[in-house]
DNA sequence: CGGGCTCGACTTTTT
DNA sequence: GTCGAGCCCG
């Protein structure tokens, strides 16, 4: 073992890390080491003679976990720090409810709902409740269901919670709670937990029922937890349970970095924590090791403007470093093009690495203008937070056979599949079946098991009985051999697989793919030998459960692969990168419309700023731009507000205005000879996501989709050049050619710049029609 | 039952 | 603009 790894630390770090028992609160700065104390200090725990066993350590992501037991297995040696509970807070509460759920009425293999499957039951809810799912949106009532639970709120709470219920009525909503009340009822019928009754649950779990409290507060004598600042009142319950006996809860966190209010995290946790527990040791992580001083000096002053802070000045001992570049385009496409331009410039120049660059964007809906101009450079990148491998429609589907086998009772998963493929049970069955089900309170399967008694007609039940007898043909098989052979067996038996192997459309051969990947996925699963060498751990209701918390980020973690990487602001929290691209500081973008109607929300705004500009090591630069599409819209914005707070003594315009020129169509050379001589065909490094230990998805987010043929209505076949002319540029007179109608007139113009609707005279394409400029496009052919 | 079309939604989202 | 759900029709 490395017996100097307290020397490696500076004073305030081991101050964190030698403090061994009671409470302790880590304000640990953007990049002062966090990571490091956490697993020195565990090192140093099982140093000091404290037992593997005995320590829990919760985090919010795998990939923190991962990186976690990686950086103590590096300084303790795998065998010993194999004991150690380390994961994240659902996965580590799933595992312990899967030996003990049954105490609380939950089957031992329940299922996990994931978002999706969550907000499908509350849709069926609502409409089993002959609601206005128009009116009733799913994801409006699952949210606020997810933060009922989140705040440990039962149904019969949420429905007698006076300011709750209000507020239900004025958004005139006033089912809300019966919704709730139905959904837990279903999920609980179905054997299956969402994300948030994970803690929901486990919380119960512990509060009901002594001697598990009793057996975990014993296990986990020494508790420490990551990002303590986004934790939920559920989560802040759970621990104070745990630890109660032994108060030994280390927090590690960053008020400056909270950002997930919006699901229930509540700053008050890390603000309150003195006052929660007696004698809390309070250390402070003020330097940083990552930034610049100018980058650092700028995160500061910004985050100045949020008030009721715990107190505390970050500082560097690092370079000064360049200015920030602060560049305004005119379009989000510019600012796309500007954004590529840099990045080959500075490759050139500075020889960094695609891997060195990041952009952060505040909403997913922004990375098309990147993606554009990334793809023309031949610059390679990746794009995070897209949809899950598992989220995928062909997988979603295969996993519900999976699902239904270890449990029948999974309606969600049932529905899914009972007809896929096609098998003659249409929408009237189901419709059936769903009545009597719901009629005589027993399962959707025991409607199917038993159909013979419910008068369904010959052909329909020979169906069920078929696919009934399929899945117990499976469930046996399960009995004898390992779930690998099973999934292989419901790929041949379901013809799936075959179905997906004819289909030789581009995105037919990407899904058998995928299929392909998940059966191997499934098969490494079953041959990789167990850490901890619990044998439930091998198991196919295992493998699934661990499937569903999984999510993309946790795919995405090569570290090898050279490409640019896209994310949300939100996904970047925790990662640093050597140049940052800060993208869209514009009014009503960012700060986000949705989150400017209290000082709450604007500050978790700006934190989130805060957290953009600390993730960059020695470059960074801001932009903004002044009109961009928004749904479908041109819309001009203001720039950011944030903006004004950056020290005007770090921020350098050079590039802004002018530099929107140079980046115009006459790109400067080096973007060109950037792009020819190092892109190449690394481009198909963008379109697989290579993981140790997870699937490889062949056709990743970045991969668009095949260009559609034209509609069958069109009979006018756009000219080779056709590009678009801007809306404003139109006038009545104008010969335009338009995608669909073909060559026409403008004969009249109404309507402000942002809805200008143009009607034209198409003489081949139909007469007069009337042409909403920001959705279709025309293109100018004669003044 | 499935293809094709229209209509409507659309902030962030560790799990 | 882009995606997906749901409806209609063959």
């Amino acid at each position: 073992m490395n017996t100097n790894y307290l020397n490696e630390l500076n004073e305030r770090q081991r101050e964190a890390v030698s403090h061994i028992n009671g409470p302790l609160m880590i304000v640990a700065g953007a990049g002062s080491g966090k990571t490091k104390v956490l697993t020195t200090r565990i090192a140093h725990l099982m140093r000091n003679g404290v037992d593997a066993f005995n320590i829990l350590a919760l985090t919010f992501t795998n990939k923190a976990a991962r990186e976690m037991k990686e950086r103590i297995e590096r300084i303790l040696g795998g065998h010993e720090a194999r004991n150690l509970y380390i994961g994240t807070f659902h996965s580590v509460f799933a595992r312990i409810l899967r030996s003990e759920a049954h105490k609380v009425g939950y089957p031992n293999d329940f299922t996990i709902y994931d978002a999706d499957d969550a907000k499908s039951v509350v849709k069926t809810v609502i409409n089993e409740l002959n609601l206005d799912d128009k009116h009733y949106k799913p994801n409006l009532v699952y949210n606020r269901i997810s933060a009922a639970k989140n705040s440990l709120m039962s149904p019969s709470e949420y429905q007698h919670d006076y300011y709750i219920q209000q507020e239900d009525m004025r958004a005139n909503r006033p089912m809300i709670g019966k919704i709730y009340d139905l959904y837990a009822k279903r999920c609980y019928k179905n054997g299956a937990m969402d994300f948030d009754d994970l803690l929901y649950v486990f919380y119960h779990l512990l509060k009901n029922v002594p001697e598990v409290l009793s057996k975990y507060q014993h296990k986990f004598r020494y508790i420490m937890i990551d990002e303590y600042q986004d934790t939920n009142p559920a989560q802040y319950e759970i621990i104070k349970l745990l630890g109660a006996v032994h108060e030994n809860i280390a927090v590690v966190g960053d008020d400056a970095q909270s950002i997930y209010s919006f699901r229930g995290a509540t700053i008050q946790n890390i603000l309150q924590f003195e006052k929660d527990y007696d004698g809390v040791k309070v250390v402070k992580l003020e330097q940083n090791y990552r930034c610049t001083k100018s980058i650092l000096d700028v995160a500061n002053q910004v985050i100045k403007n949020n008030k009721g802070q715990i107190e505390k000045e970050l500082w560097t001992d690092n370079d000064e470093g360049e200015k920030i570049r602060l560049v305004r385009t005119t379009t989000d496409n510019e600012e796309g093009k500007f954004v590529a331009d840099t990045i080959a410039e500075q490759k050139l120049r500075n020889h960094y690495e695609n891997r060195d660059f990041v952009i952060l964007y505040r909403t997913n809906a922004q990375s098309r203008s990147f993606e554009e101009s990334l793809r023309r450079m031949n610059i390679p990148y990746r794009i995070f937070g897209g949809l899950s491998f598992y989220q995928r429609k062909e997988i979603k589907d295969f996993v519900a056979y999976l699902r239904v086998i270890i449990n029948t009772r999974d309606e969600e998963a049932l529905k899914r599949i009972i007809n896929y493929p096609a098998r003659g049970i249409g929408k009237t069955t189901l419709d059936k079946v769903t009545l009597i089900a719901n009629e005589q309170d027993i399962t959707f399967w025991q409607v199917l098991t038993s159909a013979a008694s419910f008068g369904f007609k010959s052909g329909t039940l020979e169906a069920i009985d078929g696919f009934v007898t399929m899945i117990q043909s499976f469930q046996s098989q399960l009995a004898k051999s390992n779930a690998y052979d099973v999934a292989v067996q419901v790929g041949k038996s379901t013809n799936i697989v075959k179905e997906l192997f004819n289909d030789k459309t581009t995105e037919g051969l990407a899904r058998y793919e995928n299929v392909q990947e998940l059966l191997n996925s499934i098969k490494e699963f079953t041959e990789t030998p167990t850490e901890d060498g619990e044998l439930l751990e091998k198991s196919l209701g295992s493998y699934l459960q661990q499937i569903t918390l999984l999510t993309d980020a946790d795919q995405g973690t090569d570290e090898n692969s050279d490409v640019v990487k896209l994310m949300t602001i939100h996904a970047a929290k925790g990662l640093e990168f050597p140049v940052v691209f800060s993208v869209g500081l514009e009014e009503t973008l960012f700060p986000n419309n949705m989150a400017i109607n209290s000082r709450e929300e604007l500050e978790e705004e700006r934190r989130l700023f805060y957290v953009a500009i600390t993730r960059a090591k020695s470059k960074l630069w801001v932009t903004y731009a002044n009109s961009r599409y928004r749904f479908g819209n041109l819309v001009q914005n203001e720039p950011s507000r944030f903006i004004d707070e950056i020290p005007e003594k770090h921020v350098d315009r050079s590039y802004a205005g002018g530099g929107v020129r140079n980046m115009g169509s006459s790109s400067p050379s080096w973007g060109g000879i950037g792009s020819a001589a190092r892109g190449g065909n690394n481009m198909f490094d963008t379109m697989k996501k290579k993981t140790p230990g997870s699937p490889t998805p062949s056709s990743s987010s970045t991969a668009r989709p095949m260009p559609k043929p034209a509609a069958a209505s069109s009979n006018h076949t756009p000219s080779a050049n056709f590009t678009p002319d801007d809306p404003n540029t139109m006038e009545v007179g104008m010969q335009v050619e338009h995608q669909k109608f073909g060559f026409g007139t403008i004969t009249q113009l109404e309507g402000a710049a942002n809805n200008r609707i143009a009607t034209v005279n198409f003489p081949k394409g139909g007469g007069d029609k009337k042409i909403m400029l920001n959705y279709a496009k025309l293109m100018i052919i004669n003044k």
